[in-house]
DNA sequence: TAGGTCACG
DNA sequence: ACGTACGTGACCTAC
């Protein structure tokens, strides 16, 4: 019997499944069948399931390509990219799991699902029921009422969001009604609705909040002006024409009744067969699914293992041999975000069905001897969790790691180089494995941060020890199927342990002479605050944006250019254009340099520099970047000051350790240049480079069409700004913006580029193209990135990720290459058995100390092996340089 | 804690 | 038509 507290949950399959393909990574069962559509659909219907509790359920399909609205419009649909085999192949396996769940599913030919869903809602409705539909379209807003409610997936499909008439009016002023009318006035580029051009999702929202429908705009028209209003009359037509199609239709002749998708729950033993067909294996174990046949059988049992935890300070050390002679992963907590001052926590490792836990207080003990000769001995590989911090961490307890094997971490990050979430909870749930006690829950956070007492903290320990244990085949696995192999073993995993070396070296800091230079800037930063001080007539806080708007814009009235979100803005491309309306502005910008310099650099480096050896000890972070560069934290020493002079005496500061030594820096010259000639095949930049020649100016020559002797220094910089915009993904408007010119200026120095460059051009369309059809772009070494937003209707975000697929290619093989360089300096130093050290990575370049009588062999050295890291079709060509310092090393 | 700003490649 | 150049981290102010 029904009643009113009956629930259906009508799902659009074709919208779930398609969202689920792009934002699931690329996943194959051992047969060679993709699965990730699926494997997305599922996660999100079992969300679904437990959050809603439905009565009802039924997935609907699109069926065949043909629908009543290609009758009155056979362009419908048109324009789209074939759905791609990887994703075609997954609708039988969907189809066969849903049979599993015993979740009918209804398709007919000549509707699309969310006609079925519509007509599915309006019966409901009538009957007095609830609905909740579920799409990732949000066409689907137009069936919200009282009873219905929406839900449509974000972030891929792991998040819905819910949408009520409510929800609706807030978020668009509209109500659900008016979503017709709104995509009959802005179209659908995905669907090939044509709308009326010129109006985008703002002038639509706008005109039905003054009009209220699409008639009316029509009716009403000449209380429009300009442009809008001659666009819209001379598309009537199509306005009308979409919002029909854009119209759900809720009549279709469904021969079906409310009773027959009545949802009673699934049968676990059919359901276990389907997933471990899938091998979903993790989830058919967390959902406790039974059945299982015996070889999966003993396979869940095997990753399920129990495992007894055993603690040193109440078992006694008896047994740990036996668990690090096979260890499988080891564990090592500490706390605290810069790894050179964090606490050592605990160790845990675990193998087979035990995980010894030794707190790390007891680390330094003559009974953890077995335990610290364990931890140094290359032969016994390591599987862990962030083994960079890992080995600062043990360094500083006078443990030399080695034998690092597998970090799980930075694995993950190969995968995935986007995925925020690094922790080790959360690289358990990207991979589906059963989750762990969060940190923060063992812990705390902030000032209730508390280690706990031995058994709570050696639970959790040992929990973790035994995620990576379970992650790790995992995450193997799937670097191996991407092709990531030499990638991850033979660069990523031992350049870990190289930066590890450059970071415990450190750079010895000058600090006198930063106090020094910091007491100068001090003195014109208070001269500055006078002048600014008098010019305004009054004090006020310099620092603030909001102070300083008031008295740019409201007291002393200059003109507004540009507006943040909360008020004016006030930075330096604004200041820059104001400067010729009031003597106070160039007062502010000398004012912001200096203080920036006094505030990060001078008394925060100072703050850095270890009062025991005078040095500054970076961190660099190897999976943070989306490109594959690396990043520095604790201080950052990749962004020195060095293009404006005040700034770049900062680098006076950075000095050799040791008496009579020197500093040697060393970049690479144009490597993205260089990498772009190289990928694109272009022969004329190819050749540019093979020639040696000054890029920018032979950009310039081709761009403006004249005699290398004819390039005047404003075309050379025009030029290089062109060949900026090309490495970041050209668009006009940037390049207008940069070089501050107009649009169709900026539109005529592309093409014009384009023109002399025909194979820049050819490599910028394939890469977007390529990016469009596999979700990913790959460097050189194949690293990955994937661009889920490439095949975004909203324009915005389809744009960044074509510029970012166009850009990530040419910043990811240079990140390679120097990556690779790195490994091979490390190797020489080694070899040769040379007391140089390599201290610092600035993307394109490394730094060095050096003593007297290896200089002339460095100066050679370092440029040969940065040069002959990656073998090219043009040279790459690095310049050395050095000095008594960073800034003499130019 | 978020947003604005600015230092670098 | 839409409105940004690509990638980072640190500091300050205001919420």
């Amino acid at each position: 019997m029904s009643n009113q507290m009956d629930k259906l949950v009508l799902i659009d399959g074709n919208s779930i499944i398609f969202r689920a393909f792009y934002a699931i990574p690329p996943l194959t069962s051992s047969s060679g069948l993709h699965t990730n559509a699926v494997l997305g659909f599922t996660t999100m219907l079992l969300r679904v399931l437990e959050e809603e509790k439905p009565t009802h359920i039924l997935v609907a399909f699109d069926a065949g390509k043909m629908t009543f609205r290609h009758e009155g419009y056979a362009e419908y649909k048109g324009g789209r990219q074939k759905t791609p085999p990887e994703l075609s192949e997954q609708f039988p396996l969907l189809k066969e799991l849903l049979k599993a769940f015993s979740i009918p599913q209804f398709e007919l030919p000549g509707y699309e699902a969310d006609d079925i869903i519509g007509t599915m809602a309006k019966l409901a409705e009538e009957q007095g029921k609830s609905a909740i539909v579920v799409s990732g379209d949000k066409d689907m807003l137009q069936l919200a009422t009282d009873r219905v409610s929406v839900l449509i997936t974000r972030k891929g499909v792991s998040e819905v969001e819910r949408y009520t008439p409510e929800a609706i009016g807030e978020k668009y002023g509209i109500t659900p009604a008016q979503i017709i009318d709104l995509k009959g006035l802005m179209g659908d580029a995905s669907d090939n609705i044509p709308g009326v051009p010129g109006v985008g999702e703002k002038t639509a929202l706008k005109l039905l909040q003054e009009f209220g429908t699409v008639e009316n705009v029509l009716e009403k028209i000449e209380e429009i002006k300009g442009k809008l209003r001659e666009n819209i009359e001379s598309h009537m037509d199509d306005a009308r024409m979409s919002k029909k199609l854009a119209t759900i239709f809720r009549e279709v002749p469904l021969d079906y009744s409310l009773e027959d998708v009545v949802w009673k729950g699934y049968d676990s033993a059919a359901l276990g067969v389907a997933m471990r067909k899938l091998e979903f294996k993790t989830l058919a174990e967390r959902l406790n699914l039974g059945a299982a046949d015996e070889a999966t059988k003993a396979e869940s049992a095997e990753s399920a293992t129990r495992y007894e935890v055993v603690r040193v300070e109440t078992s006694g050390w008896a047994g740990l041999n036996e668990v690090l002679a096979e260890a499988e992963a080891v564990l090592v907590e500490s706390y605290g975000d810069n790894p050179h001052q964090a606490q050592g926590i605990g160790i845990a490792v675990v193998s087979g069905d035990k995980c010894h836990v030794v707190e790390y207080k007891l680390l330094s003990s003559p009974e953890a001897s077995v335990l610290r000769e364990w931890l140094e001995n290359g032969d016994k590989p390591k599987v862990s969790y962030d083994l960079h911090r890992v080995e600062l961490v043990l360094a500083r307890s006078g443990i030399n790691l080695k034998g690092q094997a597998f970090d799980v971490q930075l694995a993950a990050y190969l995968l995935d180089p986007t995925e925020a979430d690094p922790s080790l909870n959360g690289l358990l749930q990207r991979y589906k494995l059963s989750s762990i006690l969060p940190d923060e829950a063992v812990y705390g956070k902030g000032a209730k941060y508390l280690v706990p007492e031995g058994e709570q903290l050696a639970k959790h320990l040992a929990a973790k020890a035994d995620a990576v244990r379970r992650m790790k085949p995992l995450l193997a696995e799937q670097v191996e199927q991407l092709g990531m192999n030499r990638l991850y073993y033979e660069l990523e995993q031992p350049l870990s342990s190289v930066l590890a070396g450059m970071e415990k070296q450190g750079i010895a800091v000058n600090g006198d002479a930063l106090k020094d230079l910091g007491t100068e800037f001090q003195r014109r930063i208070e001269e500055i605050t006078k002048g600014i001080y008098e010019s305004a007539g009054f004090e006020f806080n310099i620092g603030s944006p909001k102070q300083l708007g008031e008295v740019l814009f409201d007291r002393l009235g200059l003109p507004v250019y540009k507006k943040t979100k909360t008020g004016y803005s006030t930075d330096a491309e604004v200041l820059e254009r104001l400067e010729p309306h009031h003597e106070i502005v160039r007062l502010i910008l000398h004012y912001r340099q200096l203080t920036k310099l006094q505030s990060t650099y001078i008394e925060g480096l100072l703050k850095e520099i270890r009062s025991d050896s005078g040095k500054i000890h970076t961190f660099y972070r190897q999976t943070i970047a989306a490109t594959g560069r690396l990043s520095s934290q604790f201080p950052n020493l990749q962004n020195i000051p060095i293009r404006m002079e005040e700034g770049r005496q900062i680098r006076k500061a950075f000095v050799p350790s040791e008496p009579g030594w020197t500093i040697l820096a060393a970049d690479y010259s144009q490597i993205e240049l260089r990498v772009l000639a190289h990928i694109s095949g272009d022969e004329g930049l190819k050749e540019a480079f093979l020639n040696d020649m000054d890029i920018h100016t032979k950009t310039a020559m081709d761009v403006f069409g004249v005699q290398a002797d004819q390039v005047d220094g404003n075309m050379r910089r025009q030029a290089k700004a062109v060949n900026f915009g090309i490495v970041y993904g050209i668009s006009s408007y940037g390049l207008s913006q940069n070089l501050d010119i107009s649009r169709d200026q900026a539109t005529a120095f592309i093409e014009q580029y384009f023109q002399a460059f025909p194979g820049v051009r050819r490599y910028m369309d394939t890469i977007v193209e390529q990016a469009k059809r596999d979700g990913y772009v790959t460097t050189l070494l194949e690293r990955r990135r994937y661009l889920p937003e490439i095949r975004h209707s909203n324009f915005n975000l389809r744009s960044f990720a074509e510029r970012t697929a166009m850009n990530t290619p040419i910043q990811g093989t240079a990140a390679d290459i120097i990556k690779l360089a790195m490994m091979r300096m490390n190797e020489a130093l080694l070899e040769r058995g040379l007391r140089s050290r390599m201290l610092l990575q600035v993307h394109d370049e490394l730094v060095f100390e050096v003593p007297e009588e290896e200089l002339e062999l460095m100066r050679k050295l370092v440029p040969e092996v940065m040069s002959n890291a990656l073998k090219l079709d043009v040279p790459l060509l690095a310049e050395v340089s050095d000095g008594n310092n960073w800034y003499e090393a130019k």
